[in-house]
DNA sequence: TAAATTTGACCGTT
DNA sequence: AACGGTCAAATTTA
């Protein structure tokens, strides 16, 4: 706890009191953002199903936009996550837990150095675990609208929790070393129309595939990546608007690290603008249109005529392949 | 039949 | 020893 050199005892406990107030704040912003992320990931899953049934190149526009409106919110939420960490070391004392996104402890682990475990058998390799700041938590009840293609690995009951936690990695982890996983669990039971079931999902590790670069299926993966799993126009503009989003699109919510670089902000900024200028271009008529597929989504946002496959919980799953 | 998922075993950390 | 993350063989699915 960081305290005032004042002599004056009075103006060292008003110090504590400000500290306090900022962590609290600091903690309710947190959590403000974190459901922010959530609502946002809830709209996305409504509404982008319904501009996909349109078709066209706005449905790109409209993916792009939720994926960078993400993208920030994860971001800001880094960074007041590094700035209380900053603030608790400072304050030479244990650090707090995180208020809103937390990272399990467990995770931990040593980063294996490559050449130094060649003497090891392979088995043990295996156990390279993710940092534990590189993670990012969202609670939603579409844990698998996301934009990224995975691949389950692995399920597992974990203690005192009603449902097991499953575990995906990257589609891209063989052909691209692509390290991004994820863990899903569902923590509230759904109560119907006003309380669907809601997961937890922690993002771990950036995706570093190039969904471009995948000579099997190139052109697909392009939409999958850049578009949450859309179909897209194809035109030139929207292709050219993917390449140049893809920094902005791969660290959306799902890929999010605490450490925000340079570049990253970069590329954001420079997609951000490109969207604008293309979200410009709409028509009022445009506009108007998006307003009834809007109004469509929100009534029946879970029966949409998708190619969704449920997983043995029910989960709504994309068909991999398939989008 | 290829690809995706499931599931039990293995293994590192606590 | 318990726990949880990962692997990989077995099974299921398209």
């Amino acid at each position: 706890m960081r305290h005032s050199k004042s002599s004056n005892s009075s103006s060292s406990s008003s110090t504590l009191v400000c500290d306090n107030d900022d962590r609290s704040s600091s903690a309710a912003a947190l959590r403000e953002m974190a459901r922010e992320q959530s609502l946002v990931t809830q709209l996305r899953a409504l509404v982008l199903p319904s501009l996909q049934l349109a078709g066209g190149e706005r449905a790109e526009v409209v993916a792009q936009m939720f994926n960078c409106i993400l993208d920030c919110s994860a971001k800001a939420i880094a960074e007041l996550k590094l700035l209380r960490l900053d603030r608790s070391r400072a304050d030479d004392a244990p650090s707090l837990p995180p208020v809103v996104v937390v990272d399990d402890k467990r995770r931990v682990r040593k980063i294996f150095s490559g050449d130094g475990d060649n003497a090891k058998p392979n088995r043990q390799q295996r156990k390279r675990r993710r940092l534990a700041d590189d993670s990012v938590t969202l609670e939603t009840p579409v844990p698998h609208y996301d934009g990224h293609q995975w691949r389950k690995y692995g399920q597992k009951l974990i203690n005192n929790a009603a449902h097991p936690r499953s575990y995906y990695k990257c589609a891209y982890k063989q052909e691209q070393d692509c390290r991004a996983t994820k863990t899903v669990q569902q923590y509230q039971e759904d109560g119907g129309n006003d309380a669907p079931a809601m997961y937890t999902v922690v993002y771990y590790g950036q995706h570093t595939c190039n969904p471009a670069g995948n000579d099997t299926d190139a052109a697909a993966v392009v939409k999958t990546e850049s578009t949450g799993g859309l179909s897209s126009g194809g035109d030139a503009d929207a292709d050219e608007l993917s390449r140049s989003d893809s920094q902005c699109s791969n660290i959306s919510v799902t890929c999010t690290s605490v450490v925000v670089d340079h570049h990253q902000r970069t590329a954001s900024i420079e997609s951000n603008s490109k969207l604008l200028d293309m979200a410009a271009d709409l028509t009022n008529a445009e506009v108007n249109t998006y307003d009834q597929l809007y109004d469509v989504a929100a009534f029946s946002p879970f029966d949409l005529d998708t190619d969704w496959a449920m997983d043995a919980h029910g989960h709504g799953l994309p068909k991999y392949g398939d989008w």
